[in-house]
DNA sequence: GTAGGTGCAAATCGTTTGCAGTACA
DNA sequence: TGTACTGCAAACGATTTGCACCTAC
């Protein structure tokens, strides 16, 4: 188990919400896949070594792990309701508008730009959310080999 | 008609695509409305003047538009797929996540950003999508009448 | 005149809901 | 033991597709 997966488990029994072997599995692709992953996509891989497991509960454990931050939503290129494990302040991604490849690049100090925000409009701002996209170096090389 | 409409119309026109009326009404709600629209939405609003136009070719009419860079595709808040006016560069917003207002605050330069990442991650960024979520000045007031 | 555009209906896809049975704490 | 969780099936809404007809250029 590393320890995505630990803090993950941690934060569901925290909460007072019971951890299944459903849950356990969904917990563990998540952990354990780097990209983002949409709910059916998640669903076809949790089923190759839980094969019970219903799609409606992949839904479930999606929607419950995203409400008490614990994995968080990817929008970009497209496929909108993807899910990767992180944080959801961390709200930094590339994304690959070809392989469709997500890494994750930390986070930026917007607090001065969300402060410049609150005075011009008004807003009360509470997260952001930036992603970028772009060619990764794998399909740079794939798509334009010389360079 | 708006600039807004016309600069639509004229990039139609110069990529060889044909102006349609059911074009043109697609258009014109897009253009005249400030808040972002799902499909559907802008569906039944194109309906109230123009009744005969099938939702198919709203689709189809945005689904060009986001394709020629003439209106651009807004995330957040829950509702993916949602549309405004404006150009796609221009991928910042503001919005309410009570009332789902969407506040357009130009944008920003990212310039130096995108080369420190291209830098460090080697990826080629093309573009990028920036988002604030918060309470809008009207919905602070009402869900928090004293301040 | 013709290629591109439209509208209908049906198909499809992703997601949600009701409900009865099951299992974790 | 009791409540939260699960899985099935059916419902649902959004989006796409096939096809015949139509119209802007």
């Amino acid at each position: 188990m590393n320890s995505i997966e630990r803090r993950m488990i941690t934060g569901l029994k925290q909460q007072g919400y019971k951890l299944t072997p459903q849950r356990r599995a969904v917990i563990k692709v998540i952990a354990a896949t780097a990209d983002h992953l949409t709910a059916t996509a998640l669903y076809e891989k949790i089923r190759q070594d839980h094969s019970g497991i219903g799609q409606v509960t992949v839904y479930r454990t999606l929607e419950l792990l995203g409400r008490l931050g614990l994995i968080c939503e990817v929008h970009a290129g497209g496929s909108c309701h993807s899910f990767t494990a992180g944080s959801p302040e961390k709200h930094l991604h590339l994304i690959c508008s070809d392989c469709g490849e997500v890494t994750d690049v930390g986070d930026y100090d917007f607090t001065e730009m969300e402060q410049a925000l609150q005075r011009e409009t008004g807003y009360e701002i509470e997260g952001h959310l930036l992603e970028f996209t772009g060619l990764c170096q794998h399909c740079r090389k794939a798509t334009n080999p010389q360079r």
